[in-house]
DNA sequence: TCATATTACTTAATATATTAAATAAATCAA
DNA sequence: TTGATTTATTTAATATATTAAGTAATATGA
């Protein structure tokens, strides 16, 4: 019979393994100041700009318009981000991190760099580097 | 302000980003089946061996124990896989492929296989080689 | 200018993820 | 043997993912 290939075989679960062995690690963290993944790629990418529209949110936090709509709402109602609508084109919605946003951001900070460091670590920072160098070319050469 | 490292620099950015960009190539053709994501990743177990309690196939198709209560549900209402109580210890659930779920997962496999072997042609079979066994390091020294 | 198309976002519906709690069967210990 | 514990799974509750449809503001073209 046909068969697939091995799961160690498999680019697909390697990847999704990989994500969850390396996001378990984060997880305690982000969750010990009440954050979500989702939650902390939001505010990671509004801590590195001083307002953002929406949809470009959307990318860089790589979570999708209908998820970020919820997100940011709850995020809006913990009061760790702000919304405003742009007079100009009044389609448009930039959002903002409250000052309570940014202090949280701060925090977490350096518990995050803590983590990464342990990871460097238990890689080594060489292998680290290489398997990065070789994810951004992956991510490069099948981008649409 | 204390920073985070950029994204390229990120590896949990990376490892989603990767997922990501890889399981969109797959994604079209498996929709195009009826099939969702984890629903495949629950099939493409099943037809590795006869049968398989719930907490296995949990642990190998990376979804944990309540989605897969749930994703079994919705297979076994499209009479792809069955459900039976082992008599010996009647707290676990066997479950296996039936016909109709052989005969689908047969479909899928050489159209799988397909998109992967083009993802090697866009890689290189070296490279793709070679990133797949950095990520099985990662995961091994990662793992709990 | 005015109907049409496009853009930016939201709502809706269904599927999955995550954490905690519940259930029921099996095991263990006194 | 029986009460407490553990194990295997399910239910529940809330958050997110995905796809499609809806809405409102803006842009476009005859």
């Amino acid at each position: 019979m046909a068969k697939l290939r091995n799961i160690n075989r498999s680019l697909p679960m390697q990847l999704l393994l990989a994500r969850e062995s390396t996001m378990s690690l984060f997880r305690p963290m982000l969750r010990s100041f009440g954050l979500t993944d989702q939650q902390w790629r939001v505010l990671r990418v509004l801590a590195g700009c001083d307002d953002i529209e929406a949809f470009e949110l959307s990318q860089q936090s790589m979570i999708l318009p209908p998820s970020l709509t919820r997100i940011v709402k709850n995020l809006e109602e913990d009061r760790l981000v702000k919304r405003t609508t742009v007079s100009e084109d009044q389609r448009k919605v930039l959002i903002t991190l409250t000052a309570k946003g940014s202090r949280k951001y701060k925090q977490v900070v350096p518990e995050s760099e803590k983590i990464y460091r342990s990871i460097e670590k238990k890689l080594g920072k060489r292998e680290l580097e290489d398997l990065l160098k070789q994810l951004v070319t992956l991510n490069k050469n099948l981008e649409n």
